[in-house]
DNA sequence: ATATCTCCAAACAACCCTGTATGTATCTAC
DNA sequence: GTAGATACATACAGGGTTGTTTGGAGATAT
């Protein structure tokens, strides 16, 4: 208790640390699921022992709870970041479709993927609606920020969100190509209006380099 | 093979079919996930033993691909039925929204389950893609119906059908009555139209009495 | 150089699930 | 009333997972 001091290079031995256990939960839980996050094959995965887990860890659950804050601390920041400084309502819009393909610090299959473990873990399903609140209500408020009343802020926002999150739920399969196709159609729909053509041959630029 | 006669009555005792198996499989889908469909449990729910299970059943993977059957067979027609008797589009619109809440043949939590599913399984995403491409398709031929330019009807289609799926993904968690109150504008941003009066209010009613 | 702290390996106990093989009771057909 | 099909129950083999315990190798501090 009296070793509170921090350690600030990396031990000598590159051993493995409790982010590397995470890291791995994460990308199992990304490819196959919670219930894939088994300790004995994280464990295989990273070439070692469960007894080196059960030194970093309490139990599975304790690894479970990690994973739920790394995904909290990584996806969270990320679209609250975009929308808040864009300079035009075509800027905040585009952006927040741009965030789901290419912003590489947000995993959509992430977040899909503890989507569906929320379905079966009430905690679970508490944290994610807290974070789903949040992301809704900065979205309206960029609606409001360019002009759109308070009720019909919300309603837009609640449609733009509910939609992307659909499209991921389903994982639908369509080209990037057919998308950006759809384009001016879809943000007619989300905003009620027509979409500036400068804006959108820039956006169509950044995604095609993708 | 020459016992194809068909069995019009029940049987003397009223043993366990075929339908019992995936019916329990069914409500442990929706509760707690595929992984949650073991042999074992569902045994022990029915209070028979799982020598039952496999005179019924080849094996795990049978019963999981009749359980996909039945999702496919209750769930598709709904759809389809609602919005090809609209007369109008805000009848078709708002039938849409009832499919998922009201109509006791829909079961939008098993339709969440089995794409859940679908994200561990490819082949059951292939047939989830399948379903969810026929839906959209319906809905745009609703929208085309009722004067919409066929590239804007696919847009809208795809939009309404997004936010829908994306909605039950979430498990939001607010109320009827809130998503009532913004009943307006939702069909507004779905539509691009005002949303006659008399219709909201029927619709309104029809919703309020569930 | 010795003790201590880290980090992990190895082995063990307990549990759960699948699939199969075999026994058995009831009903049906002839 | 006897043969066969039906619909299970019972028991067994094989594998996989969790969590605990104990032991040990290597770095660190004194």
């Amino acid at each position: 208790m009296n070793s509170l001091r921090v350690r600030t290079v990396e031990p000598a031995t590159p051993s493995l640390g409790k982010a590397d256990w995470i890291g791995a939960a994460l990308h199992c839980l990304v490819s196959e699921g919670v219930e894939a996050i088994q300790i004995t094959r994280l464990a295989k995965a990273l070439s070692v022992t469960r007894g080196s887990f059960y030194w970093h860890f309490a139990d599975r659950q304790n690894l479970l709870d990690c994973v739920l804050d790394e995904w909290r601390a990584a996806n969270l920041p990320v679209i609250e970041q975009e929308l808040a400084t864009a300079s035009s309502l075509s800027e905040g819009v585009l952006s927040f479709f741009g965030v789901w393909e290419i912003n590489p610090q947000f995993s959509a299959q992430l977040d899909h993927a503890v989507r569906d473990w929320a379905r079966l873990d009430k905690s679970v399903l508490e944290v994610v609606r807290r974070e789903d609140a949040q992301r809704i209500e900065t979205i309206a408020a960029m609606f409001q920020r360019f002009g759109f009343a308070e009720d019909e802020a919300e309603v837009r926002a609640r449609v733009l969100y509910f939609a992307q999150v659909g499209y991921h739920a389903m994982d639908f399969g369509d080209s990037n190509k057919e998308r950006l196709a759809r384009l001016d159609h879809y943000y007619l729909s989300f905003t009620g209006q027509r979409l500036d053509p400068q804006a959108a041959r820039r956006f169509r630029k950044q995604m095609g380099d993708l």
